[in-house]
RNA sequence: GGGCGGUUAGCUCAGUGGUAGAGCACUACGUUGACAUCGUAGGGGUCACAAGUUCGAACCUUGUACCGCCCA
C-alpha cells in the first residue's frame, strides 16, 4: 500500500543512486539507433548549483531522458572547468585563512599541487548538487578543462597544445603588444567580458593645462543660459578628467579638427604641470567640442581611445603604472619626467597628490561631481586599468568569418531564432582575443623563449629545442591559457580529440547545446570558431537559449542584493521534481522566469495529486496492464480517456521537440489534474464498485495503462516520482520491465472516438450546470435533489440512464426522472439543451433563482444582437471565410433556442 | 548612441486574425473510502495609449508612453 504521501527526501537519493548503479546514464550503445548528444556547459570547479544552473540542467535532461525514452543513443557528457581566476583566488584565499605562505614564496609548482589537491578534496561539489537536481549524466565520462593530473599525456591536454601550436602555425594567433584591461589585484590580463562596466559617482576635474611659448588665444565666456557674451584671453587650455593621475602619461592634447575655439592653437604646445613636459595640441575627430572644454588629454598608454589617438598623431605611449597600479619608478619614470615624490605612489594616493598639485598652482578650474562609468574586476572588483602588455592573440577576426557563415547558412540554429542577431552583431565587431592571463592555474602556453626573446611554439619543450637549435637555452612562457581557450573545444575535447575515437565518430556533433544568452559570446561563438576550424563541423545543430532566472520582482538573483534562492533548499523543501517541474512550466520562449517559492509548492501538490491518483489506482486494483488493445476496449468513459491520453502524448512531444517546455509541461498538468484526476477517476467510480464484471475488468486495465503512459510522459520533468511509482506499481505488471526511465516513449498516434467525446463531455457539462445552480441557489452541499429532464428527447434521456449513477453522485441526485410537462414547484434550468427541473421545494432563495436567469437572458440577448449584426453585414458574409459565417448562424440558432427555454423557466418562477 | 524584449485579471504569465485563458491570491460552501499538499462554485480584464490595415485586431503596420536587458 502506497503512503499517503511521496517522500521526496528518502526517495530521490535512493532513486538516483540506484540509476547511477545499474549505469542507466550510459548510452545504450544501440549503433543502428539515431545518436543524441548534449555537452553540458561546464560549470566552475569552483561552483555551487545556482538557479541558473538549476534551469539549465533541467531541459537539458528533459530533453536527455526524451530522447533516450525515444530509444536514441544518447549521452549527455558531463564536466567543469578550470576557471583561471577563480580557483586560483579560492586557493589563495584558503592559503592564507590558514596562515600558510602566499603563492609566490611557495613557488609555481608547489602551488599548482596545492591546486589540484583542493580541486580533488572539495573542488566539483556541484558535480553532487547536478545529481540531487536528477541530471542523469554519464558520470562516468566527466571530463575537467585541466585533464587528468596523473595522466600528463591525456587528450585534455594535447588538444589545447596542439590548437595552439596549429593555430600559430597558421598564423592565427600571434604575440602583440596592445593595451589590455589589467587587473591590479590579481595581477593578470581580463577579457572585455570578465569586466564590468559600473556606474558610480566620480569626478570630471577641469585641468588647466599652461601653454608653452607664452601663447594666447580669445576664449568665449557664456552666461548660465549658455549663450556666449563675450570673450576672455587665456594662456591656457582646460581638459577634463576622472582620471587625473593619469596626466602623468600625456603625451598630447587633442581638439577637434573644426573646433573654431581651439583652431589657432592646433600645433602649439602645452606645458604640462607637475612633469613639464612640452606636449602638442593636435587635431583629432576623437575631441568632441560639446564635451566638456572641447579638448581632451590624451594618455595613449592608459586609454583605449588614447591609444588609438595617439597612433594617430605618431605619439610614443609612456607608461606610468606598474603591475600593482602604482606609479612607475626607475627608467619608464625617468623617461616620463616623474618627480620622485609621486614614484611608486598607489594610483589612488597619486590622484589625490596630483589634484593637490593643480590646485596649489591654481590650475585646478573646477571638479564636477557626475556618474561615471567605471571598469571592474567581475571576480576582483577592484578598477581595472588600461595597460600595456605583451599577450598572446587569436586572430578573432578571420576565425569568425566561417563561424558567421555556419548560422547564415542554418548550419546551426539558434532557438529562439531572434538570439542570432546577438551572435552576428558581436562576431562581426569581434576584437582580437586576448589569451594568456597571467596566472599559474591553468594551460601553460606551448611558447619557449630564447636569450634573445625569439619564441618558438612547439607541442613540446623537445621541439622547441629542435627547432630552436641545440645552443639555445629556452625558458618557457610564463603565462597560462585562458580558461575559454579550453572550453572551446569541449565539444570534440571531451570526446577523446586529437585521437580519433569511437565516441568522437558518434556523438560529435552534438545535437543541441542549451545555455542562457549571456553565454553566447563567452562560449558559444568560441566553441563555433574552434569546431569549425579543428574538426571542419560546427559543434552542434541547435543552441537553444533559455531564460534568465529572476526573483519574484523581476530582479537578478545575486548575492549581494540578498534576493538569490538557493536550488537545493527548495529540493530539500520540495522535492527536485517540484522544482524541475517549476522550470518546465515557465520556460517560455523568450520570456524571463520569475521564480516563487509559491510556484514550487503548487507543483510540489502537483506530484502529491499524482500520487495519490496512483494510491487510488492501487485501492482499486488497476494494476499495470502492458499494452492493451484500443479496438477492444468498449465503455465510453474509457474510449474517451483513452483519446484525451494520446493527444496529451502528442502535445508533450511536439511540446519538447520543439523546445516549448512549459507547453508540454502545461499539456500534462492540464492532462494530469483536470481530465484524469478531476474526471476520469471520478466518472469510473460507479463501474469500480459496480456488479458488472466485465466492464469493472476492462476500467482496471484502461485506468491502470493510462497512469502508466502519464508516468512515461511526465518522467522527464519529474524523473523521481514517476520512477518511484512505476516500481511500486510494478506488481501488477506482467513482467519486470526495469526502470521507467527505459520504457518507450508513448506513441503520439492520436486515438479519436467523437461519439464517446462527445457523450462524456455531455456528461460533464450536465455535472458542471447542476453544480452551478445549486450552487447559485444556495441549495446546502449535502442535500440530494430529485432531477427532472423535461421533453429531453431519446437521445439525452438514454444517456441520463446510461450515466445515472454518475451523475447522482457527482451533482448529488436523489433520482432523475423524465417527463413531458414542467412540474409545479420545481425551479426550472436549461442544461445544455434540455430543460430541467430541480426539485427544491422551499430551500432556495427564488430571487436568486430569477437574478441568475435574467442575468443570463441578458447576456443571451447581447450575444445574439451582436452576432445578429455581424451577420446582417453584407461585407461580413461576402468576405469572411464560409466556415466562419456558419459558425456564427449556428451560434445564433443555438442560442436561440436556449433563450426560449430560458424564458419558459423564468416565467416558471414567477409564481414562486 | 545602437540593438533586443516587454506592457493581457490583485500577482506570475499563456494566448500569431474569428465568443479573452491558466496557476496563485481572494470570496462562499465543503459531501463523496485517492488526495485538505484536497474538492465544488464564484467574483475579477476598455488586452498600456493613439492612428491605420481588415468584414473582423490582444494578435498585423506605424507612432507615443513607460519598464527591463545587452552592446558601445
Amino acid at each position: 500500500m502506497l503512503d499517503q504521501r511521496f517522500d521526496p527526501a528518502e526517495a530521490e537519493p535512493r532513486l538516483y543512486k540506484a540509476w547511477e548503479d545499474q549505469g542507466c546514464f550510459k548510452p545504450s550503445g544501440d549503433t543502428s539507433a539515431q545518436a543524441y548528444s548534449i555537452v553540458i556547459p561546464p560549470p566552475n570547479v569552483t561552483g555551487v548549483l545556482h538557479m541558473g544552473h538549476a534551469l539549465n540542467n533541467t531541459l537539458q535532461d528533459v530533453l536527455i531522458r526524451f530522447e533516450r525514452m525515444r530509444g536514441k543513443n544518447v549521452l549527455w557528457q558531463p564536466g567543469t572547468d578550470h576557471a583561471g581566476i577563480a580557483t586560483q583566488m579560492v586557493v589563495e584565499r584558503k592559503l592564507a585563512q590558514d596562515g600558510n605562505q602566499d603563492r609566490r614564496s611557495m613557488g609555481r609548482d608547489a602551488f599548482v599541487d596545492r591546486v589540484w589537491e583542493w580541486k580533488e578534496e572539495s573542488g566539483g561539489a556541484i558535480v553532487g548538487q547536478l545529481k540531487r537536481l536528477g541530471a542523469s549524466c554519464d558520470w562516468s565520462k566527466e571530463a575537467f578543462t585541466m585533464g587528468d593530473r596523473n595522466d600528463p599525456d591525456n587528450s585534455m591536454m594535447r588538444a589545447v597544445t596542439k590548437v595552439f601550436v596549429e593555430l600559430y602555425k597558421k598564423g592565427l594567433i600571434y604575440r602583440d603588444k596592445r593595451l589590455v584591461n589589467w587587473d591590479p589585484h590579481f595581477q593578470t590580463a581580463i577579457s572585455d567580458l570578465e569586466v564590468d562596466q559600473r556606474e558610480v559617482p566620480g569626478h570630471y576635474w577641469h585641468l588647466r593645462y599652461p601653454l608653452a611659448d607664452g601663447v594666447t588665444y580669445m576664449h568665449p565666456v557664456k552666461d548660465e543660459d549658455g549663450n556666449v557674451v563675450d570673450q576672455e584671453m587665456r594662456d591656457y587650455i582646460v581638459v577634463a578628467t576622472s582620471r587625473p593621475e593619469t596626466m602623468l602619461g600625456d603625451t598630447g592634447v587633442a581638439v577637434h579638427p573644426e573646433d573654431p575655439r581651439y583652431a589657432g592653437l592646433i600645433g602649439k604646445f602645452v606645458e604640462l604641470p607637475i612633469v613639464g613636459r612640452r606636449i602638442p595640441i593636435i587635431a583629432d575627430e576623437y575631441a568632441d567640442p560639446d564635451k566638456g572644454s572641447g579638448a581632451v588629454k590624451i594618455t595613449p598608454a592608459h586609454d583605449f581611445n588614447d591609444f588609438e589617438v595617439g597612433k594617430r598623431a605618431g605619439h610614443t605611449p609612456l607608461n606610468i603604472l606598474n603591475a600593482t597600479a602604482h606609479i612607475v619608478d626607475g627608467g619608464e619614470a625617468d623617461e616620463a619626467g616623474i618627480p620622485a615624490e609621486y614614484r611608486g605612489l598607489e594610483r589612488f594616493e597619486a590622484r589625490k597628490k596630483v589634484v593637490e598639485a593643480f590646485e596649489a598652482a591654481e590650475l585646478l578650474q573646477e571638479i564636477e561631481n557626475l556618474k561615471i562609468e567605471q571598469p571592474f574586476g567581475d571576480r576582483s572588483n577592484v578598477v581595472i586599468e588600461p595597460w600595456m602588455t605583451d599577450q598572446w592573440y587569436v586572430d578573432a577576426k578571420t576565425m569568425a568569418e566561417p563561424a558567421i557563415a555556419a548560422v547564415k547558412d542554418g548550419k546551426t540554429k539558434f532557438i529562439p531564432e531572434n538570439w542570432e542577431k546577438t551572435y552576428f552583431n558581436w562576431m562581426e565587431n569581434i576584437q582580437p582575443w586576448c589569451v594568456s592571463r597571467q596566472l599559474w592555474w591553468g594551460h601553460r602556453i606551448p611558447a619557449w623563449y630564447d636569450e634573445d626573446g625569439n619564441a618558438y611554439v612547439a607541442l613540446s619543450e623537445a621541439e622547441a629545442q629542435a627547432e630552436a637549435g641545440p645552443d639555445k637555452k629556452l625558458v618557457q612562457d610564463e603565462d597560462v591559457l585562458d580558461t575559454w581557450f579550453s572550453s572551446a573545444l569541449w565539444p570534440f575535447s571531451t570526446q577523446g580529440w586529437p585521437d580519433k575515437t569511437p565516441d568522437l565518430d558518434t556523438f560529435f556533433p552534438t545535437a543541441t547545446l542549451v545555455t542562457a544568452f549571456d553565454i553566447i559570446f563567452f562560449w558559444v561563438a568560441r566553441m563555433m570558431m574552434m569546431s569549425l576550424e579543428f574538426m571542419g563541423e560546427v559543434p552542434f545543430k541547435d543552441v537553444y537559449i533559455h531564460a534568465l532566472v529572476l526573483d519574484e520582482k523581476g530582479q537578478k538573483m545575486s548575492k549581494s542584493k540578498g534576493n538569490a534562492m538557493d536550488p537545493l533548499e527548495l529540493i530539500d523543501e520540495y522535492g527536485a521534481d517540484a522544482l524541475r517541474f517549476t522550470m518546465g512550466r515557465m520556460a517560455g520562449q523568450g520570456r524571463n522566469i520569475r521564480l516563487s517559492k509559491q510556484a514550487v509548492e503548487g507543483n510540489r501538490n502537483f506530484a502529491t495529486k499524482l500520487w495519490n491518483a496512483a494510491r487510488f489506482a492501487e485501492m482499486n486494483e488497476c494494476g499495470a496492464p502492458g499494452e492493451i488493445d484500443f479496438g477492444k476496449i468498449e465503455s465510453p468513459v474509457n474510449r474517451w480517456i483513452l483519446s484525451e491520453l494520446t493527444q496529451c502524448a502528442a502535445d508533450v512531444t511536439k511540446g519538447i521537440e520543439d523546445y516549448k517546455f512549459n507547453e508540454a509541461a502545461g499539456a500534462l498538468y492540464k492532462f494530469i489534474w483536470n481530465t484524469l484526476c478531476d474526471w476520469y477517476l471520478e466518472l469510473i467510480k460507479p463501474l469500480l464498485a459496480g456488479m458488472d464484471d466485465a466492464a469493472k475488468q476492462e476500467t482496471r486495465m484502461v485506468c491502470g495503462y493510462v497512469l502508466d503512459e502519464s508516468l512515461k510522459l511526465l518522467h522527464p520533468f519529474m524523473p523521481f516520482v514517476t520512477e518511484e511509482l512505476w516500481d511500486r506499481r510494478a506488481e501488477g505488471r506482467a513482467a519486470d520491465k526495469g526502470f521507467l526511465m527505459h520504457q518507450s516513449w508513448p506513441s503520439i498516434e492520436v486515438f479519436t472516438d467523437e461519439a464517446a467525446s462527445n457523450e462524456i463531455n455531455w456528461v460533464i457539462d450536465m455535472i458542471t450546470e447542476l453544480r452551478s445552480l445549486r450552487n447559485d441557489l444556495g441549495v446546502p452541499a449535502g442535500t440530494k435533489l430529485p432531477l427532472t429532464l423535461v421533453n429531453a428527447g431519446a437521445e439525452i434521456e438514454n444517456r441520463a440512464m446510461t450515466h445515472e449513477d454518475v451523475l447522482k453522485r457527482l451533482a448529488r441526485l436523489e433520482d432523475i426522472s423524465m417527463t413531458d410537462t414542467t412540474p409545479d414547484g420545481a425551479v426550472t434550468a436549461v442544461i445544455g439543451e434540455t430543460m430541467s427541473a430541480l426539485s427544491v421545494a422551499d430551500i432556495v432563495d427564488i430571487d436568486e433563482a430569477r437574478k441568475r436567469l435574467d442575468k443570463e437572458l441578458a447576456q443571451l440577448d447581447k450575444d445574439i444582437t451582436s452576432t445578429e449584426k455581424k451577420l446582417s453585414n453584407e461585407k461580413f458574409v461576402s468576405r469572411a471565410p464560409a466556415e466562419i459565417v456558419e459558425e456564427n448562424r449556428e451560434r445564433i440558432v443555438d442560442w436561440t433556442a436556449r433563450r426560449e427555454k430560458l424564458k419558459v423557466a423564468r416565467k416558471g418562477l414567477e409564481g414562486l
